[in-house]
DNA sequence: AAAACGGGGGC
DNA sequence: GCCCCAGTTTT
């Protein structure tokens, strides 16, 4: 039976957790272009963007249009231009990005993982963003047995001292890419293999490479 | 060539 | 709950 704490310490040694931000209004928009999105197309998507508007109250006049054309790259861009812009006149209204999840999440393109990573990058709180990846590692290695997203975020941080919240996101999806992929796992590489429930209860890992 | 994919919203 | 979105990586 692994331990959660064992799990990040051992992935600690493994991979870097991503700098935390020091301005929220940039960590949402870039959280909201990497949505489904891997980090090298996000951070060229969200260069373009930033060198052309530099805040919100520039981004809230920006033409729609230009915004898709900007983004190009990452996935769903349409959407993402759309929840930019939505977004940006919000802030520009607000006269700030909200330091609540209560608050964040009535912004338009912004969901629960979303909203935990501006509060975790953008404003140095301990949160715990759960992606498919968070979720999916979480339950296969055994740490928890949830069906919704939000269950393994409560159930993480009931397991974890809350100084290793901010780790569980960025090391977990390195850890998920690398080693524990969606299809075909890397087994055989796997650090916990020996108290792996999923390895442990199944027999694919013989087949996998 | 086809499947799978680092969310969120609309229904 | 089901389906859509869209470019990129994996198989």
């Amino acid at each position: 039976m692994l331990k959660a704490d064992e799990v990040v310490r051992e992935l600690q040694k493994r991979y870097r957790r991503r700098e935390r931000k020091e301005e929220p209004f940039y960590t949402l928009i870039f959280t909201i272009l990497s949505q489904r999105t891997r980090d090298e197309q996000t951070e060229k998507a969200a260069e373009r963007l930033f060198k052309r508007y530099s805040n919100a109250e520039e981004l809230a006049d920006a033409d729609i249009k230009e915004i898709e054309e900007l983004i190009r790259g990452v996935g769903f861009y349409r959407e993402k231009a759309k929840s930019v812009k939505g977004v940006a006149l919000r802030i520009k209204s607000l006269g700030g990005v909200p330091d609540t999840i209560e608050e964040l999440l009535k912004l338009p393109g912004v969901g629960r993982k979303t909203a935990n990573c501006v509060l975790l990058y953008g404003y140095g709180i301990d949160a715990l963003p759960v992606d498919t990846h968070v979720h999916r590692v979480s339950n296969r290695l055994g740490l928890v047995s949830t069906k919704k997203p939000e269950e393994t975020e409560e159930a993480l941080k009931r397991l974890l001292p809350e100084e290793l919240w901010g780790y569980v996101n960025d090391l977990f999806i390195a850890f998920g890419r690398d080693i524990c992929k969606p299809v075909a796992p890397r087994c055989r590489d796997c650090p916990f293999r020996k108290g792996c429930r999923y390895y442990l209860h199944t027999t694919s890992h013989i087949t996998v490479a």
